[in-house]
RNA sequence: GCGCUCGUAGCUCAGUUGGAUAGAGCGUUUGGCUACGAACCAAAAGGUCAGGGGUUCGAAUCCCUUCGAGCGCACCA
């Protein structure tokens, strides 16, 4: 049970009972320190419904909480703000609790399976900096789900199929005409590709011009594509593993070093065998309608106050797109996992897709309605242009040569003498690199800048891991001195205390983070906690200290905070280096 | 044209869902390493919250409007 709800239902309980109309009450951390460390808003809003002054309420809400005894000056201030100051002996019993078991204090959601989509690499396309946003919010919001008692499945839903495929196999086919690929028997020995990854970071975007140029090859596209997705042409299709073989390896080997992992490594290509079955039961529903030549599902409704275009399901060619797929997609994972929630982080483009999507899988019962199917859109990622990111430029920044840059200029702030320097920098790079992704709220746009990742200084993932190194770093001194530090005495004060009680908001900010499908709350918490602890530290000097019980409170302090910032460190899936 | 998102310090972004004097980092200026790691700390300057109107005890936050930016709008993904 959370410490400060425990409070707030105790507080609420007695406020009903006096018959006041509150179902809620919220203590909010206080923004006047001076006048306490919570304040109460709600006599101000409770004035007209209860036909009373707001002091005459507060006086009441006062009265209430008296009988708490929780608080050791209570008081009455401005047009009817109540704050609210804790007792000394609450707060060190508060930090005693921590110290058993601080994971307790966090409230745990009601367990039930959700899938998540994220990730969305192509395998046509190198990962470039616009897949770093769904990679780490994915990443992230799926440890967040899981430490909340969610049961998470998360799936990488490779792009691996689609018109891109065939233009990566019209490309090779011009490059290399003698490969046997394009012999158009099925052979038993397939060539060997003269392909790595780094050739395919160019081949897209070359064929993608070429076909926006030229209807011709955009004609030839088109077959390649429909060949290799029914299967009619076996030599596509071995090319097409070959390419994904390749491909697959190189993203694989970049989502590890950004610590994102996946249960599932599906693609949209293993949605195929659920294509005929998914289709049927669409047409069965009555939905699935004849519109010039393709098929389509109306998915506009009565309080739609714009224009609804319809989806388009299967092609006037008869071949499957983008909606097909994942429309078979949704309909495998139902039925494979049956989950209540199915969660889509790609960037805010594609919300009105999304939109259509869900609406006909609805109408067309591939999903009934106690399963929620969520868009969660994230800002794109401009270029210094403002416009967004796009490989088909043909000058997209990959996320290799970001990581490689801000890896090197980490390296110039690191000690010489420093063991694993490589490995270490690394880590710091990733740091960098992810808690400035954090930092803007989800739906924000943002403008690409290197320069952005490469701060290490003030309000930044290095900044973070300095100071919880220095943490572990007083702990570990403390440990070869021989000091215990198995308790908290203090009666806390000034700097100290606003540690405190900024750890009793952690449970707050956890959910907070959960219910906005948004990381930038826990990483500014991170900040101010971690700056609060660098206060602290230059404030104090803990293992010189005399006093005994006072250094062993700091220490175990010290323990508190630095175990905080690993777990939310993890959340975020930034790893702590011994040292830096 | 219709719709979505947005406009906060020189720059990059927060702003506890309507609360008290709008915050942080960078940058600028200044001070602090013979004590636990200076990738640190302390302090100063910096604002018509795009403009206008409204709702109310109270608005950066809600509503209307003007201006500006980005994105989306059936056989791409």
């Amino acid at each position: 049970m959370n410490f400060l709800n425990t409070i707030q239902k105790e507080i609420s309980k007695s406020l009903k009972s006096k018959g006041i109309p509150l179902e809620e009450v919220t203590l909010l951390p206080s923004n006047k320190k001076e006048l306490g460390d919570f304040q109460i808003n709600d006599a101000m809003k409770l004035a007209k419904i209860m036909h009373k002054s707001p002091k005459e309420i507060a006086e009441e809400i006062v009265k209430c909480l008296d009988e708490i005894n929780c608080f050791k000056n209570i008081n009455i201030a401005g047009a009817g703000f109540i704050n609210l100051t804790l007792k000394d002996e609450i707060l060190t019993e508060y930090v005693e609790k921590l110290n058993i078991d601080s994971t307790k204090d966090v409230e745990k959601l009601k367990e039930s399976k959700i899938v998540i989509d994220y990730g969305g690499a192509n395998i046509a396309k190198t990962l470039h900096v616009g897949h770093l946003r769904s990679a780490n919010i994915g990443e992230a919001l799926k440890r967040l789900a899981k430490y909340l008692g969610k049961n998470i499945i998360s799936d990488v839903h490779f792009g691996d199929i689609g018109r891109q495929s065939g233009m990566v196999i019209y490309e090779i086919k011009q490059r290399y005409p003698n490969l046997n690929y394009f012999s158009g028997k099925e052979e038993t020995n397939w060539d060997k590709l003269p392909i790595t990854a780094k050739d395919l970071e160019e081949i897209y975007p070359t064929a993608s011009i070429k076909a926006k140029e030229n209807e011709e090859i955009m004609n030839t596209v088109r077959e390649i594509t429909a060949e290799l997705e029914t299967g009619k042409n076996k030599g596509y299709v071995a090319l097409w593993e070959k390419i994904k073989e390749i491909s697959v390896q190189d993203i694989k080997s970049i989502y590890k070093k950004l610590n994102t992992t996946f249960d599932l490594w599906e693609g949209e290509s293993d949605a195929f065998p659920y294509i005929d079955e998914t289709i049927s039961i669409m047409e069965k529903s009555g939905y699935l309608v004849d519109s010039e030549g393709a098929k389509i599902v109306e998915v506009i409704e009565e309080s739609d106050k714009s224009p609804m275009p319809p989806l388009v399901v299967i092609k006037s060619n008869g071949a499957t797109l983008y909606a097909t797929r994942e429309l078979a997609t949704i309909d495998s994972r139902m039925k494979r996992f049956n989950p209540k929630e199915i969660w889509y982080l790609t960037d805010n483009r594609q919300e009105l897709y999304f939109t259509q999507v869900f609406r006909a899988a609805f109408k067309t019962g591939l999903v009934q309605n106690d399963t929620k199917l969520s868009f969660y859109g994230f800002g794109t990622m401009n270029g210094t242009d403002g416009k967004p990111f796009k490989t088909r430029d043909g000058k997209a920044a990959t996320l290799k040569s970001l990581l490689k840059s801000v890896k090197e200029e980490i390296l110039l702030h690191m000690n010489k003498e420093i063991e694993a320097k490589e490995d270490i920098a690394e880590k710091i790079a990733i740091a960098a690199i992810k808690y400035a992704d954090f930092l803007p709220n989800r739906t924000t746009d943002y403008i690409f800048e290197p320069s952005k990742f490469i701060d290490v200084e003030g309000k930044t993932g290095p900044y973070i891991l300095y100071n919880t190194i220095r943490m572990k770093s007083i702990l570990k001194k403390a440990n070869d001195l021989g000091i215990d530090y198995k308790h908290y005495y203090n009666v806390p004060f000034g700097t100290e205390k606003e540690m405190i009680l900024l750890l009793l908001e952690k449970n707050k900010v956890l959910h907070k983070s959960y219910n906005n499908k948004d990381l930038s709350p826990i990483a500014e918490y991170l900040y101010n906690l971690t700056s609060l602890y660098s206060r602290f530290y230059e404030e104090n000097y803990i293992l010189t200290e005399t006093d005994k019980s006072k250094k062993e409170s700091w220490l175990t302090l010290t323990k508190l905070v630095k175990e905080t910032n690993e777990e939310l460190l993890n959340i975020l899936a930034i790893e702590v280096p011994e040292k830096m």
